[in-house]
DNA sequence: CCTAAATTTAGCGTATAAGAAACATAATTT
DNA sequence: AAATTATGTTTCTTATACGCTAAATTTAGG
């Protein structure tokens, strides 16, 4: 009744005050007696397994959250860390297809992975195999107009301001339609070396690929 | 003692049989009796808080797979999937300091949440405390100029094509500094719930918050 | 088929979860 | 100030979890 360490009373406490609830008020909501809940929140009992999920459901939470195991593995090494990358500054990649300025590169352990890229493939000939990597994918257009291929969809037109969020293991594809290539702010789920094996491996070549650092004010593209 | 919905007993009862396990191995693993294991495969009765745990620890599994979210909504439910927002489309959110507008909200399970912002704000006293949240935060300014405030590091001025990458724990802040409020493309490595607490919590009221969906139109600094 | 070992299930006692209601305390109203 | 309300804590009672032990079932060898 006293060595507690789950943090499972922490977690409700938390979150009941934030929200600004009453006990009675989570008793409505998950059913569980306003007694127990206190009891709860003062590390006095545990809960049963049914409990815990009628909890979880009032609350309207994910039952992961009340394991309180996780912030520990989401961002071991990266606190309190900001990276700028100023117009046109970055990593710059570049493949028959596009050319990609990875940004913000100074920051490693990033679960993120942002790039701005300028489209040159007019025709899924001249792209060749749709490209496929781990995570997810999400892409604004900053400029121009863009036919998205994926595998299982129609292709798609899109311009700029719009944007698409989809899961990259599916097969996938930009092209130009615009009279200036498309730029794109393209934004990863996965890890920079996962994304450019991905590259490499697609286009089954690395002749294709050239590297740089700074600028990529060369393409006529770039505006501002 | 009949009416068990939970799943639970199944789970441990596929798992033990795929590894080829017998009752009394399962509970040197774990430190249950095997009579109260066996009940539970029968689903004769639940687990407290404490020995799911326990549970769960004994057989090296994420505690999240003893639950029914298992494997039905991490991958599976996304393998494949795509959505796309077009210019102005969202689920829109306003608060003193932001409008958000929350993009491709048709996908409920994503790794990044990504949003457009319109900045309001343009001094830290009428913004009030930081935002802090979990996981990562990269932005990208689409028009104007914002004066970009966080913890541990200088105030940085940040113009259209300029991004930034931060660890979201750190306090933060954007300021408008332009004529016009300045737009953002903001996205977010954690959950819409986490960064819609994160908005609460920091304000202290709901009073603040407005909710629409479709078209951020009415505000004066949409453009294309 | 029978026996013995291994494995699972069932009975029972104690500890504890869980709800109802009484109690304590602060905030509001009359 | 007394009464009322809102909120959280503490009994107290019932239901259930959980481990010990024993019974039942399954498996393996003869």
């Amino acid at each position: 009744m006293t060595d507690q360490k789950t943090g499972l009373g922490d977690f409700l406490r938390d979150i009941r005050i934030r929200k600004h609830w009453t006990l009675l008020e989570v008793s409505e909501m998950t059913g569980l007696a306003v007694s127990t809940l206190s009891k709860v929140e003062n590390n006095q009992m545990s809960l049963t397994y049914d409990r815990l999920v009628q909890l979880a459901a009032g609350l309207g939470v994910d039952i992961v959250e009340l394991f309180g195991t996780r912030s520990a593995d989401s961002a071991p090494s990266f606190l309190g860390r900001r990276a700028i990358s100023r117009q046109g500054e970055g990593r710059l990649i570049q493949t028959g297809n596009y050319d990609y300025l990875y940004l913000c590169t100074e920051i490693s352990k990033k679960s993120m992975v942002p790039i701005l890229a300028v489209l040159h493939a007019r025709s899924m000939e001249e792209f060749g195999e749709f490209v496929h990597h781990d995570g997810q994918e999400y892409t604004y257009v900053v400029e121009g107009v863009l036919e998205l291929h994926t595998e299982h969809y129609e292709p798609a037109t899109l311009k700029a301001g719009d944007s698409v969020y989809f899961d990259a293991s599916m097969g996938h594809a930009y092209l130009s339609v615009s009279d200036t290539p498309a730029r794109i702010l393209c934004v990863c789920s996965t890890s920079e070396k996962e994304l450019i094996n991905s590259l490499v491996g697609a286009d089954g070549e690395v002749s294709n690929l050239k590297k740089k650092t700074k600028s990529m004010r060369k393409t006529s593209t770039i505006r501002k």
